[in-house]
DNA sequence: CTGAAAGCGCTTACAG
DNA sequence: CTGAAAGCGCTTACAG
């Protein structure tokens, strides 16, 4: 909302002494224009504090010079879990390069869905980002359906899907976090699983298995639980391993914050750790160095993800359609619990 | 970017057999139209589905139809705070019922800042929140010359700004988690405080010294020790207190991130927690109760305080200009450390 | 290199 | 209650 009086390309080409077109064109950065005239209305411009009016420029191009990122889920899950800041910074580090304004967008009802496909089809934004997508979701379609560029963050559920995607290789990281339990020596191995309907619970789940496997041990039914990626998940999935599982030495977690969990319930079993138990999470959440003992964890480089999709989705509102998906390596971070 | 197909308003009023300006406030729900128009423009709209383009809209009304969300901090900071998802989180609420869209800013450069003023100016927003303003930033009064609505979250620095705020009662805060302290037999208290350039870190520690000279107890200067507000911060400020003040056997620490990092510093001096210091937190960031022990911690209702910001700024926007600032009160949320 | 002019899609007095 | 028309501020062929 600028104030009434604020200055328009008419008021900026008056003051440089030429047409509105040829205002325009300098300021849009054009190269056919005279040294002189630019000269003028650069000057114009600065003295006027002109800035251009975003509505009428989006009118004619039908560009807003925004994109969205949008994620799926209750508000709770968004600001517990680490992965969406950290998501958004690499993002934004992109979009504000190329003067494109990043807009986060939190879906946690079907009503805000609703109106969120109704803000994007009304042209606020160019394109779309969505974080966390669960299960068998049509929004990435309704969005594409609409001709909206979306680019999506970790493995679609759908396999069948041709949206792009940026994914860490969540397989690749929970088969280095069992085969350093195996490392140090541990016997009995058991995990803390995701929800499994979505991709990186399956994913870190197949590579528990895979990596046990390739180690010829077996896994017993009991060694796995399942748990929702939250605090409380994990501490309550982790009693009910302990309970079942005892003679447990060495526990991957799929993510951080389960991990925490896991951490508090084999305290009050009195379990030590890394003593009784070693403890592997998954992402590297800020809390996992600041846990009791910090915690090994496999590193995922969400800031570079969120690079990467932010820059596959410009490259899409660009028109360069067919661009590939990528699958990001990890890092284990040792720490002291395992 | 609406497909170029995309129905206009022209197109639903053609179908619906009336003028444009009819199918406008039939769709702006304007009270002067006859059921029949009203019924046969709905029917073009939903047919087409029909949505109105944001940008001619916004052209004429100078009204954008979003508010930005500002949060003036190094990235890093933005997201291991979970102050700020939960502020956004609480404005998103009241933003959407409106359906007025939030659109969160980073600003973690001086070129990011420049551009964000350009980008308010330019009318994308009709009015900004603005997060975490350190010292005497002259942010808010920028936006506000160039007419542009803004409330802040937290009282600001300068004590003469007239900028509306929304604030927890940090004071009291802190008293109330030195009252606790108290009451449980602590003998020797200290304090990690937060960074006294910044409101929160200066009430939490007046409130402090203002309950402890409350219950008639001395303040040696070798208490205090002043963190950061990170984990990493607060165990380097506990080394040092416990270093200077091994007598301590109750412990104030200004925001729960840092009271995550006292209690690593805590076990590694063998410490035992609550047994030989207790320890008292602020914010009840999850993490407070994933912690090892769950921490007793003051709560701040953040998230009702980003509802506070959005109906404030909103009723800016509308034109009812004296808005009063408003101080929420805290709560103590008792756990295991204290 | 430059200007006159059309047009983006909506809202909103102004008549009737 | 309804329509014709002006106008929001910009961009962009089209001539020159």
């Amino acid at each position: 909302m600028p104030a009434s009086s604020a200055p328009t390309l008419e008021s900026v080409a008056a003051r440089a002494g030429v047409s509105r077109a040829t205002a325009g064109r300098v300021l849009a950065g054009s190269a056919r224009v005279s040294p002189a005239a630019r000269e003028a209305v650069m000057q114009a411009a600065q003295e006027l504090s002109y800035v251009t009016n975003q509505a009428a420029r989006a009118l004619v191009t039908r560009r807003s010079g925004s994109v969205a990122l949008v994620v799926v889920e209750p508000v709770e899950r968004f600001f517990s879990d680490s992965y969406f800041p950290l998501v958004l910074s690499g993002a934004q580090a992109v979009l504000s390069e190329r003067e494109v304004q990043l807009v986060l967008v939190v879906l946690s009802t079907p009503r805000e869905r609703e109106r969120f496909e109704r803000y994007a089809r009304g042209g606020h934004v160019d394109g779309a980002i969505l974080v966390s997508v669960h299960g068998p979701d049509p929004l990435p379609q309704h969005l594409r359906d609409a001709g909206i560029p979306v680019v999506l963050s970790g493995r679609p559920y759908d396999l069948a899907s041709t949206v792009p995607f940026v994914s860490a290789d969540n397989v690749a990281g929970a088969r280095a976090a069992v085969q350093h339990l195996v490392d140090r020596g541990c016997r009995h191995i058991g995990t803390v699983s995701g929800p499994l309907d979505m991709p990186p619970g399956q994913d870190r789940l197949e590579g528990f298995r895979a990596q046990l496997r390739a180690c010829r041990r077996r896994v017993p039914a009991r060694a796995v639980a399942t748990g929702d990626f939250t605090a409380a998940g994990g501490r309550s999935a982790t009693e009910a391993l302990l309970a079942r599982y005892p003679e447990l030495d060495g526990l991957f977690v799929a993510n951080d914050l389960m991990a925490a969990g896991a951490l508090q319930a084999l305290a009050a079993a009195g379990r030590s750790v890394p003593g009784d138990v070693r403890v592997v999470g998954f992402d590297d959440a800020p809390l996992a160095g600041a846990a009791v003992p910090p915690l090994t964890t496999v590193r995922q480089p969400v800031v570079e993800m969120g690079r990467h999709l932010a820059r596959m989705l410009l490259a899409i509102i660009d028109g360069a359609e067919p661009e590939a998906s990528v699958v990001v390596p990890t890092e284990l971070v040792e720490r002291a619990s395992a």
